[in-house]
RNA sequence: UGGGGUGUCGCCAAGUUGGUAAGGCACAAGGUUUUGAUCCUUGCAUUCGGGGGUUCGAGUCCCUCCACCCCAGCCA
């Protein structure tokens, strides 16, 4: 699972990044980074990216920095910091350095000077609403701000002044000029100093003002060395400004900015300010609510992180719109679960089946192998009493025969177990079925009956000698494949069936083992222990996906 | 004629200098199976957004048209 498996598949970056080592460039050497503005949580959209990134620099030889974009001090905090480092982390990266953006203001607010005494960037003094007018639309050019001409000396002197704090906020701010007429909005001279009397995270009370996103992420990658700067296709039409900047200065580095298109997962939002909304308003239980599509969430839902580096390679790299299917990422997740997650049986929607010709106080101890294609996993003790449960779904009262399960006056295998025959039945006044009776076959343990087929076999647990748990299972946090394509309120569109709670019973062992294993409930799924146990104490299991079911799909379409 | 992008199978996505369409997921059909799971086998684009052109030959070159996406934060 690791080494060459973990490979990138050929995409047009490393396609770039061959082609430079060949050439010499950056002296064969490749360094990449992870910078992610600590505002939120971390989910699989970030995930590919942080795949890409570490993922081509070990493909290459190289290395990854981490490095926190915290320019903007209103909404960043040290707490999103530490919950990303844990995930990048989980995903299995290690970085090179950490980083934050800040520890380069002072080398920034440098670069600005020199920009200044250049007369390449000025001191602005209109309103931002002003300077939006000033700015032209997508189809007429913008105009020069009457503050444009302001000598260097000026404008020297008005930017020490902000970064002393003579100025309230918005009074001024520090541009670039480039040309108000540019078909590129990005060029129409680009603000790159904001004054904002607040308290940093990272450098406290040092600053007030504050640099923005395009003057400070290229220098912060020359700073660094990055060889080659990856970011999503938004930025495409940022990387003139991005190789403007780097071209005034006396960079100390040449980074290349290479664009990729951001992941769209069907039936999730990636969007931070929805991310962010779903949890501020309690729409789901927190950032790491097993649905969410963070990182958190996918690891508490008891995602393999194997799964989801497995996936981000899958979905390859290009530069065009994508929507991918959820099918892909659940399939990565089962094939990681599947050689390694030990069977055992849970059953989520009881109901009792008594063994009439089983002995009232007898407990058989079975012994059943907890992987049916790994010897190697063991084998553990199943308990048989006169009264066990089967799940309700697994008993019907006449079916033809294609239902493969239990039916009255009809045989089924008891996985690990005996077959058993259904006599009878007992309801209560609505007609619910609340206890089936039956016989089971003692000839059967291990072998066939031999003049009849049984249809099938059904999991079960014993009444008396397993425990109760709760399941969560879930469905997409999300009714529409493309929440974000929908018009109106994408909170309309959350699946109020997402999250969906069950009173069972396990088999006692599974409670035994650490709460970090990872079960394969026959028949049903593959689950992970809650961190958290449900109020009355009892351990909840969460489900991390269901197990392929070609019968329920092919009987839904028929 | 604002600028920048993208269009290869239902969903992703490979396709060096033009040489006659990888792979994965999904799906379908068989086989194995005390999980309707797993596993195995097989099938699944005469066609690369459309139309022209160059060429012995084009997804790959040229022209043209069409569709969709991004950009007007003192956010990143």
């Amino acid at each position: 699972m690791t080494g060459n498996d973990e490979r990138y598949p050929a995409n047009f970056i490393s396609s770039i990044i061959e082609a430079d080592q060949q050439a010499g460039k950056h002296e064969g050497k490749v360094k990449t980074r992870f910078p992610p503005e600590p505002n939120g949580f971390l989910h699989i959209g970030h995930a590919k990216a942080i795949c890409l990134n570490f993922g081509l620099a070990r493909d290459f030889s190289g290395t990854t920095n981490l490095r926190f974009d915290d320019t903007n001090p209103i909404k960043e905090d040290v707490a999103f910091m530490n919950a990303m480092k844990e995930d990048i982390a989980w995903l299995g990266f290690v970085w090179a350095e950490e980083k934050n953006a800040s520890d380069y203001f002072e080398q920034l607010f440098d670069y600005a000077l020199q920009l200044i005494a250049d007369g390449k960037a000025y001191v602005d003094s209109l309103s931002s609403d002003e300077i939006r007018t000033y700015r032209g639309t997508l189809t007429e050019p913008g105009r020069n701000s009457p503050y444009r001409d302001r000598s260097p000396a000026e404008n020297l002197d008005l930017f020490q002044r902000m970064r002393a704090g003579e100025f309230p906020e918005g009074a001024h701010v520090l541009r670039l000029k480039i040309d108000m007429a540019s078909g590129n909005m990005n060029l129409r001279d680009p603000s790159i100093y904001r004054i904002r009397h607040v308290r940093h995270h990272q450098t406290g009370d040092a600053w007030c003002i504050y640099p923005l996103y395009d003057y400070t992420h290229c220098i912060s990658d020359a700073i660094e060395q990055i060889t080659h700067s990856l970011c999503d296709t938004g930025f495409e039409d940022h990387r003139p400004l991005y190789d403007w900047v780097l071209a005034q200065i006396d960079s100390p580095g040449e980074p290349q900015q290479i664009e990729f298109s951001r992941l769209n997962l069907q039936y999730t939002v990636t969007s931070k300010r929805k991310l962010k909304q779903l949890v501020d308003e309690s729409l789901v239980a927190g950032w790491d609510d097993p649905r969410m599509p963070t990182i958190a969430g996918m690891r508490r839902r008891g995602y393999p992180p194997a799964a989801i580096r497995d996936f981000c390679r899958r979905i390859g790299i290009s530069k065009s719109g994508n929507n991918v299917e959820l099918a892909l990422l659940e399939s990565c997740v089962r094939e990681a679960l599947e050689p390694s997650a030990p069977r055992a049986m849970a059953v989520m929607d009881p109901v009792k089946l008594v063994i009439t010709n089983f002995a009232e106080d007898e407990v058989m101890s079975l012994s059943v192998a907890n992987h049916p294609k790994d010897a190697d996993m063991g084998q553990r003790s199943v308990f048989l009493t006169r009264e066990i449960y089967i799940d309700r779904a697994d008993f019907k009262m006449e079916a033809n025969r294609k239902y493969k399960r239990l039916v009255l006056h009809d045989e089924v295998r008891l996985r690990g177990a005996y077959v058993v025959k259904a006599e009878s039945v007992s309801t209560d006044d609505a007609g619910n079925i609340v206890e089936i009776q039956g016989t089971y076959d003692p000839e059967t343990l291990g072998v066939n009956p031999p003049d009849r087929k049984v249809r099938g076999v059904i999991h079960w647990v014993s009444a008396s000698k397993s425990s109760p748990a709760e399941f969560r299972r879930f469905q997409p946090l999300f009714s529409v494949a493309n929440p974000d394509a929908e018009e109106g309120d994408y909170r309309s569109l959350i699946n109020p069936q997402s999250q969906q709670c069950f009173m069972g019973y396990v088999e006692t062992g599974v409670l035994e083992q650490e709460a970090s294993v990872q079960f394969q409930f026959e028949r049903e799924g593959y689950f992970v222990r809650d961190p958290e146990q449900n109020p009355d104490g009892i351990y909840r299991f969460n489900e991390t996906v269901g197990l392929r079911d070609s019968w329920s799909k092919s009987n839904a379409s028929s």
